[in-house]
DNA sequence: TAGAGGTTACTTTTT
DNA sequence: GTAACCTCTA
């Protein structure tokens, strides 16, 4: 704790007041939570009592990580350190009861919902249209991020929201006939457990005696709701965010939430960090007039002992396979002058599609380099199979997983079966597999057609069993042998590698699984628990043992928020890219210049952008602008290279035009 | 019932 | 340009 500077010490020190740190980008602020940590444990509180919650995996990981280079194993024992989403996963599963739910609770995850919404729709869900199931799902995640319930949206619901809010309540209903639950409802689940039975939420509150929360800006109304019972009235809790990162509005964050605990804790301390450690005082400079332009409810300025630094570069490009090319030649050979290495190079981008052609061009050049987030191991349709099969084994009412796997490998049982499968277990309100061995059902099927459901259901009966019975794993891999599934694989890929590749991935994933059941338990973790947390666990937790090797990074800027990297090229800095398009046209330009400001202040010593004048999109070659956000940056502190397609002056000038068009258009 | 072939909408960001 | 979705035929 001895090199901390003397905001960061207090910060650390205050543990009689509720806290909350302003902490600007790089300004040591996962610092302050893992010293703060290790101060609790040394004051005598033991680690057990301590939650510390962030909102990826990735800062899960890595705040762990410098926690155990703080204290020793007995110290750290029973620390929690998790995803929001992690810790509401295990509120749920300890109190599933008191919820009425049953043991083996699934988690669905987007696609489950979507096609558990497709399903409802399809049998007849009050006005809504089919084509709009994706506006549908959105709002009803809108709704649990905002604490409304079903029966509240109803109510609320204007005229247009109506099917939605029907539709909530159906889904809300299905999800509890399968016991299951979707990834808002770790939040939303808990905070109404908590409001409904004190002594629960007393319960928790002994076991976490004090919490501190990360990211606090990107916090939703639901999180903050759970936030505030845990920390109960005493406000045990040190929060630490950046309004100017706020970048998950979203998906419901509020970065008023910062503001509204000035409201709710009279005695909240407010401490600043303003000292940045990362970046160059020109990069800090750069970003600081960026964001300038935003309003602001607190007041900060970024500061920088590490010297004032290059100019940052603008790079102009005939189209987005120049772009890509010229950016991996750039990196090549600037690693070559200067010896250093490709992790010191980072690539980021507003979406993940951006990243395609950079990886063709890396991959071409053979250096190595990782995508974070992109394509995860789950959403491999092999394991997809694999998961829904042990999903429904857990718990057969899984209605998603029991779709996913009930015809693959094929047993007959297609679209028609499954139509009226479903027609029936709707109006009944109960689970597909629960409708299969009604009497009912016979009526509406051929003898053919439930014998074959029945055999399947004796099957995942019998498999059930046998794995609750002994040897977990041995009946794991005895059932993919069993249904076929490396012949399938076979039959079902285009070549033989393809195949080979996926059957290699069935076995990692069992090889993990059985990882995971190790850990800690000595393999008696039930199957039931590693299913439902599994599925909140990302890439890069499957990768754990890889040691980190010299790759450069690719990812979004959303995912690189917390990271730096000593040289960072912004990609694709273009109107309708960055700002996106939708941000425009729903004249929602703050966020994005707040990720702009992110993607900047991730750079430890230079910032590269890039534009295109003309890409593809949709098949079409399109031309394209430099993004208005260029031409709020000062001029002197950048170096426009390549052929200047538009000069500052001229992108500034066509910045306003654009926005007063906008604006005239919208009112 | 399965599979081929045609059509369409789409690309924001994540647990 | 492409993935997901839908319709038609064997």
């Amino acid at each position: 704790m001895s090199k901390l500077n003397p905001q960061q010490q207090a910060a650390v020190k205050a543990i009689d007041h509720p806290l909350l740190v302003l902490a600007g980008a790089g300004s040591g602020k996962t610092r302050v939570i893992t010293e703060k940590i290790a101060y609790l444990v040394k004051q005598g509180l033991p680690a057990r009592h301590i939650a510390a919650v962030t909102f990826t995996n990735k800062a899960a990981r890595e705040m762990k990580t410098r926690v155990s280079k703080l204290l020793d194993n007995n110290q750290q024992r029973g620390l929690r350190v998790s995803t929001f989403h992690s810790l509401g996963l295990d509120i749920l599963r300890a109190e599933s009861k008191t919820l009425g739910y049953k043991a083996g609770i699934t988690l669905f995850d987007e696609q489950d919902k979507h096609t558990l919404l497709r399903n409802l729709i399809s049998h007849g869900a009050k006005d809504c249209d089919i084509d709009n199931i994706d506006s549908y799902a959105r709002q009803i995640g809108q709704w649990k991020n905002a604490f409304v319930t079903p029966e509240q949206s109803i109510t609320l619901a204007a005229a247009t929201e109506y099917p939605a809010a029907n539709l909530y309540v159906d889904y809300t209903r299905s999800l509890k006939a399968y016991n299951a639950v979707d990834f808002d409802d770790l939040i939303l689940l808990p905070v109404l457990l908590f409001q409904q039975h004190p002594a629960i939420l007393e319960k928790w509150q002994n076991k976490i005696r004090y919490l501190l929360v990360d990211e606090y800006q990107d916090t939703n109304i639901t999180q903050y709701q759970l936030v505030r019972l845990i920390a109960g009235n005493l406000g045990r809790f040190t929060v630490v965010g950046d309004d100017d990162q706020s970048i998950y509005a979203w998906r419901g964050a509020q970065p008023e939430n910062l503001a509204q605990l000035q409201k709710d804790y009279a005695r909240l301390q407010v401490i600043k960090l303003e000292q940045n450690y990362r970046s160059t005082g020109r990069i800090l400079k750069v970003a600081n007039q960026l964001i300038a332009n935003n309003p602001h409810a607190f007041e900060k300025r970024l500061w920088s002992e590490l010297g004032y630094g290059d100019a940052l570069r603008v790079l102009s490009h005939k189209d987005e396979l120049i772009e890509a090319q010229q950016i991996v030649s750039e990196i090549i050979h600037h690693k070559f002058k200067t010896g250093g290495n490709y992790q010191d190079y980072a690539i980021l981008y507003r979406g993940n599609h951006q990243s395609r052609l950079f990886e063709k061009g890396l991959r071409e050049n053979n250096i190595p380099y990782f995508i974070s987030g992109s394509t995860s191991f789950f959403a491999y349709s092999e394991i997809k199979d694999i998961l829904g099969y042990l999903r429904l084994f857990v718990n057969q009412d899984d209605d998603a997983a029991f779709l996913r796997v009930i015809n693959t490998p094929k047993r007959e049982i297609g679209p028609t079966t499954l139509e009226k499968l479903g027609a029936y277990a709707n109006e009944r309100h109960i689970s597909l597999f629960a409708a299969c061995t009604e009497f009912g059902l016979s009526q509406k099927l051929s003898e053919k057609a439930m014998q074959r459901l029945a055999k399947f259901r004796d099957w995942t009966l019998d498999t059930a069993d046998r794995i609750d019975r002994g040897d977990t794993f041995a009946v794991i891999e005895h059932f993919i042998d069993q249904i076929g599934y490396s012949q399938y694989l076979q039959e079902e890929s285009k070549t033989k590698e393809a195949a080979d590749r996926k059957l290699k991935n069935v076995y990692e994933l069992v090889e993990w699984l059985k990882r995971i059941a190790d850990k800690e338990t000595d393999g008696q973790k039930p199957l039931a628990e590693i299913v439902a947390k599994i599925m909140l666990m990302d890439i890069m937790e499957r990768n754990q043992e890889d040691e980190i090797s010299d790759q450069v990074s690719l990812m979004t800027l959303h995912a690189a928020k917390g990271l730096e990297f000593p040289h960072v090229f912004l990609i694709g800095i273009e109107e309708n890219i960055l700002p996106h398009q939708n941000s425009i046209e729903t004249d929602n330009i703050e966020e994005e210049r707040r990720l702009a400001y992110v993607g900047i202040t991730r750079a430890q010593r230079t910032c590269t952008f890039s534009y295109c004048t003309h890409r593809r999109r949709y098949g079409e070659i399109a031309e394209c602008e430099p993004s208005r956000f260029l031409s709020e940056l000062p001029e002197d502190d950048l170096e426009w290279v390549n052929k200047k397609q538009l000069a500052p002056e001229v992108i500034k000038e066509r910045g306003k035009a654009s926005l007063a068009h906008l604006k005239t258009m919208l009112s």
